[in-house]
DNA sequence: ATGTTGACATTGA
DNA sequence: TTCAATGCCAACA
């Protein structure tokens, strides 16, 4: 929908944090399924910065993964461990490269 | 106000 | 196939 007004604009970050929200427990996502389903497919980035706005949040932002089902994010919960802790927490489970194994676990909006 | 950077992904050569 | 360029949106210098 091309006339989006300056309040869409806020919303962004919203919906992005309105999908965050629903990822079930033991599941994660990636940025450019969660960009995509925002309509922006190429804004997976943003949803990146989404994610480190979130902190302090009650978000599930560690269950956002890069396509690779990389733990991209991971320095920015304080800690290189403390992400993939409470993934496996959940019941995630991990490949042998330390990525989710997205097919298992993927989840799509 | 302009340009660069960033928890990324897609597209074209 | 792999590599470079582009797109997206917000924050920062």
């Amino acid at each position: 929908m091309p006339g989006r007004s300056e309040a869409d604009r806020d919303d962004f970050f919203d919906r992005v944090w309105e999908v965050v929200g629903r990822i079930p427990r033991g599941k994660v996502t990636t940025y450019g399924h969660i960009a995509g389903h925002l309509g922006a497919r190429r804004a997976a980035r943003t949803v990146g910065w989404a994610m480190k706005a979130a902190k302090g949040t009650s978000l599930p932002c560690h269950r956002v993964v890069n396509r690779f089902g990389a733990l991209s994010g991971k320095m920015q919960f304080g800690g290189p461990h403390i992400m993939e802790d409470l993934l496996r927490s959940e019941g995630v489970t991990f490949d042998e490269d330390g990525c989710v194994d997205l097919e298992e676990h993927l989840w799509v909006p």
